[in-house]
RNA sequence: GCCGGAGUGGCGGAAUGGCAGACGCACUGGACUCAAAAUCCAGCGCCUGUAACGGGCGUGAGGGUUCGACUCCCUCCUCCGGCACCA
């Protein structure tokens, strides 16, 4: 039961907030006062409302944001709509509505929500990706991507549904038939507009290295670009003189064992090099590649498959002829589309050689290559000829001088390759962004910037056009246009940008949200960038945090911007999971069965809820109590509606209040950490939350309690203060939400002995709290005599002195094992203490007949005696 | 398969070379109450002996470094996340 009034001070204190603009910051940089730029991911407003992974990482950052402008800084912090998407367009091709209208809807939902949780955004820089004066600058990014060539068309496969008459994105795809209907999916070529990143690849790679991110998020980018350095190697093709098949290869120094080569299915050049006796078994195989998807290719990885072409290299370094296969371990995208095959020393041209009895050669020795491939380093062997030979050298020298001699000889040249592929930016779809472009005679033709915004125009139906294009096809009055510069006949680009797109810079809009002469003010920009704390969810570790690095470089070197890098520490906050079940399972007989047995025989079983009390853990696993043989699969789920385990923030806020949701999700554990959530949890700091307001405020709830009074507070009391001031100030910059919410309890538990308490210390102890819990403390802030908001009050500082004790209690171990404590005052020598020690009572006995070897003093902290 | 991260009481977690289990939850006992809830007080890793008070074991497993290891090094196991024919 609840003791303190916290809808009432929470509804309060969030109206306060809002009539005085607390939170507002300043529209022209002040250089008097360091700034901090923290920045949240912004969210997509589902229908569904926040979940209760929003408040985490916003608290976090709310919480870092109000300790800050408490220590003197400029901070600025916004909130805003990543509002263009697919869900509100699949919704519309439901009901009709217009996503505009359920956009709207949305995010009135969730502005009313994010308010009531006490963030301290400044309102008045929302934005939403959606909104005209917003896509403009969207709009004119891309047309600085298309003025410097970094944005280009081209056909590439997309996923075509032809049941739905429309375009797929890849996640609308499940087992190769659309997510809605389970209808067949196939893969069909599409006009489309690729922005160039690979251009960039290096850059964004290189400059990974400066940031302050997680290394998890780091590493999964630098895998994501996927660089590599190796060789590309020409090949000449046997009985037809001139003509060369350019290889990629990391490993040129295995060239004398390549003992086939193998083109993709794609490879302009298979047609020419096919046999007429191989021609159909080739085309077959070509078709057959054609309709497999990128997963079905990499799936079916079991068995490969390829076939012979007829066709034959010449390798230069030997002059041996080696055939030329056909096969789709070799993807056209990566490389030349044709690599050197050589079994001895890689898996997969391994497996392939196995599979179609083609001939091995050791050319590294090592390994034993009759029973697998060997990758690892080693010396040169079989790797001569009378041309070159790198025989008897180490794989780095050997890869050195085989590099050098190609290169010398016209054969080849050093290269390098990434993973990463250029960014297929255009969708089929109605809610996004229009492309800022028409075509004239054919020819895309960009609109001047002060022709944007380029509106989506209103359209009858969202249906899809059933071509494949956007429902902006159909609109033929919008399509149908003219070029403004020569008055000729044009049409308007019918796709529209990706939900990517808007994300990518809206950091910058933030600082200067009203602009309508430039996407950023260049003097509030370089004040404000780049941003200094950037939270969110892992599941962005790539794309949108790629995608945005990438516009920004760009803009950077465009002259928009003033850093290369736009987020300079990075923090994702870990997945809160479900309350903790217990589920023990029955088979269709209803019999009690232990789940792990079950699952390998694959038969039916019934799942069965129940609670922790009957249950017991033996070891690492838990056991039914009923039965003590059966066992219980204990566990947390991701929340999903399915399994019915999602915590609505509302319903958490409503029966506990913003303040306790706030906390606990700080208290849970580490921010960074997957966790479960538990109801009983939020109670707990609901309770202490409680006890904070009746160590201020009476039974009766009206007053000041009559024990909180201006008198000195003794040292003891000052020591305590000052010990959760140093662990809160510490804990907070090193987002260590729990331990410093611990800290306070700690403080709390003392401060609740006293009779009376002295109102100096409870005042700072507010101020600790403000972060945390906001409206509670404004209400005791203001209950203790001050007018207005605590927001701007300074943070308090610690004093050293308050934190040493007269006298310390130094633990004393024999032989690394604790066998009593002694008691000296604080500024006691060395000698001292260890004559202390060895005198104690508890110590003597394990001295008794034995040599003290050594004596360890580490001060302050312990006394080790060795003895033998 | 490869790359990251993590394994600590009944549960969430704390301690990053120096008293393992802070803080919270759950649980147990007590106070208050006609009673219950709330609140307050006390206890709470496991085993073991006991009169006060000890002793042994214990941070996924095994080994190593050190006066001393949850913490550092090596090998292995399990779980989570990401990538997965990238030549």
């Amino acid at each position: 039961m609840s003791v303190y009034p916290f809808e009432k001070i929470e509804q309060k204190w969030q109206r306060y907030w809002d009539e005085n603009k607390t939170f507002r910051t300043s529209d022209e940089p002040d250089r008097a006062r360091p700034k901090f730029y923290v920045l949240d991911m912004f969210p997509y407003p589902s229908g569904a409302g926040l979940h209760v992974g929003h408040p985490e990482g916003y608290t976090a950052t709310d919480i870092v944001v109000r300790y800050k402008r408490m220590k003197g800084f400029n901070v600025l912090h916004p909130m805003g709509w990543d509002a263009f998407g697919l869900p509100a367009e699949n919704y519309a091709l439901e009901t009709g509505t217009h996503p505009g209208v359920t956009t709207a809807r949305n995010i009135g939902r969730f502005r009313v929500q994010l308010k009531s949780l006490g963030f301290s955004y400044d309102w008045d820089r929302e934005v939403a990706t959606t909104d005209p004066d917003y896509y403009r600058w969207t709009q004119w990014i891309f047309l600085k991507l298309y003025e410097r060539g970094l944005a280009y068309q081209a056909e590439v496969p997309v996923n075509w549904c032809p049941a739905l008459g429309t375009v797929l994105a890849n996640e609308e795809v499940v087992d190769g038939k659309s997510e809605r209907g389970g209808h067949p999916v196939v893969r069909k070529p599409m006009r489309q507009w690729m922005l160039r990143i690979t251009e960039y690849a290096e850059r964004l790679l290189k400059d990974l290295e400066g940031l302050d991110w997680p290394e998890s998020i780091k590493e999964m980018q630098r895998n994501w670009i996927g660089r590599s350095e190796g060789a590309e190697v020409d090949f000449e093709v046997e009985g037809r003189p001139g003509e060369k098949i350019r290889v990629y290869t990391t490993r040129p120094d295995t060239l004398f064992g390549a003992t086939y080569m193998v083109l993709a299915p794609e490879h302009p050049m298979v047609d020419a090099l096919t046999a007429p006796a191989q021609r159909r078994a080739v085309q077959q195989y070509r078709e057959q590649a054609s309709r497999k998807s990128d997963l079905e290719r990499t799936e079916l990885q079991k068995v490969k498959t390829g076939v012979f072409t007829g066709g034959h290299a010449v390798n230069p370094v030997n002059r041996a002829k080696i055939p030329i296969w056909v096969a789709d371990y070799v993807s056209i995208s990566y490389g030349t589309g044709a690599i050197m095959a050589v079994p001895a020393h890689d898996q997969r041209d391994y497996e392939f050689a196995r599979q179609f009895d083609i001939p091995i050669v050791e050319v590294v020795a090592g390994g034993d290559i009759r029973c697998a491939a060997y990758t690892g380093d080693g010396v040169l062997v079989n790797s001569g000829s009378e041309w070159v030979s790198i025989n008897g050298l180490p794989v780095p020298d050997a890869k050195e001088k085989i590099t050098k001699w190609l290169e010398a000889q016209g054969l080849g040249c050093r290269k390098v390759n990434y993973k990463l592929r250029d960014w297929l930016f255009s969708r089929q779809r109605y809610w996004g962004e229009p492309f800022p472009i028409i075509f004239v005679e054919g020819q895309p033709k960009p609109l001047s910037a002060n022709a944007l915004p380029l509106v989506l125009p209103e359209v009858e139906s969202f249906k899809p056009s059933g071509t494949g294009e956007s429902p902006l096809a159909t609109i033929e009055s919008w399509v149908s246009t003219t070029d403004p510069e020569t008055g000729k006949p044009a049409r308007r680009e019918t796709n529209t940008m990706p939900q990517w797109a808007g994300s990518c810079w809206y950091y910058l809009r933030f600082i200067d949200p009203k602009n309508d002469h430039a996407a950023v003010d260049p003097v509030k920009e370089r004040y404000w960038m780049p941003v200094d704390l950037y939270v969110g969810g892992a599941e962005h570790a790539v794309l949108h945090l790629l995608y945005a690095r990438f516009w920004h470089k760009v803009l950077y070197d465009a002259g928009v911007v003033s850093t290369p890098e736009p987020f300079r520490k990075l923090v994702n906050q870990g997945m809160i999971l479900g309350e903790m079940e217990y589920t023990l399972y029955r088979d269709e007989s209803g019999q009690p069965v232990t789940f792990a047995d079950e699952e390998l025989a694959g038969k039916i079983v019934r799942e069965e809820r129940i609670s922790e009390d009957e249950v017991e853990k033996r070891g690492d696993v838990y056991f039914w109590k009923e039965q003590p043989e059966i066992r219980i699969e204990a566990r947390s789920y991701k929340m999903s509606k399915s399994r019915g385990n999602v915590i609505n923030p509302d319903e958490v806020v409503r029966r506990y209040g913003a303040d306790s949701l706030r906390l606990y999700e700080m208290f849970m554990g580490p921010l960074e950490q997957v966790k479960p959530w538990s109801m009983k949890g939020v109670e707990g700091v609901h309770r202490f939350l409680n006890r904070v307001w009746r160590l201020f405020v009476d039974e009766a709830g009206g007053s000041l309690h009559s024990e909180v009074a201006g008198i000195d507070p003794s040292r003891e009391q000052q020591r305590a203060l000052h010990v959760a001031i140093k662990k809160v100030t510490e804990d907070i910059e090193a987002m260590r939400f729990n331990t410093a919410i611990a800290a306070m309890m700690e403080f709390l538990n003392e401060a609740q002995k006293w009779a009376p308490r002295p109102r100096q210390v409870l005042e700072s102890f507010i101020l600790l709290l403000a972060p945390f819990a906001p409206h509670l403390a404004e209400e005791l802030w203001q209950r203790l005599g001050h007018p207005g908001s605590l927001a701007l009050e300074s943070w308090p500082a610690v004093n050293p002195e308050y934190l040493v004790e007269d006298i310390m209690e130094i633990p004393v171990q024999v032989n690394g094992k604790l066998r009593g404590r002694v008691r000296v005052p604080a500024e006691a020598a060395q000698a001292s203490v260890l004559a202390a020690a060895r005198a104690d009572a508890a110590i003597l006995p394990h001295l008794a007949g034995k040599t003290i070897r050594k004596e360890i003093y580490v001060p302050g902290r312990l006394v080790n005696l060795v003895v033998g």
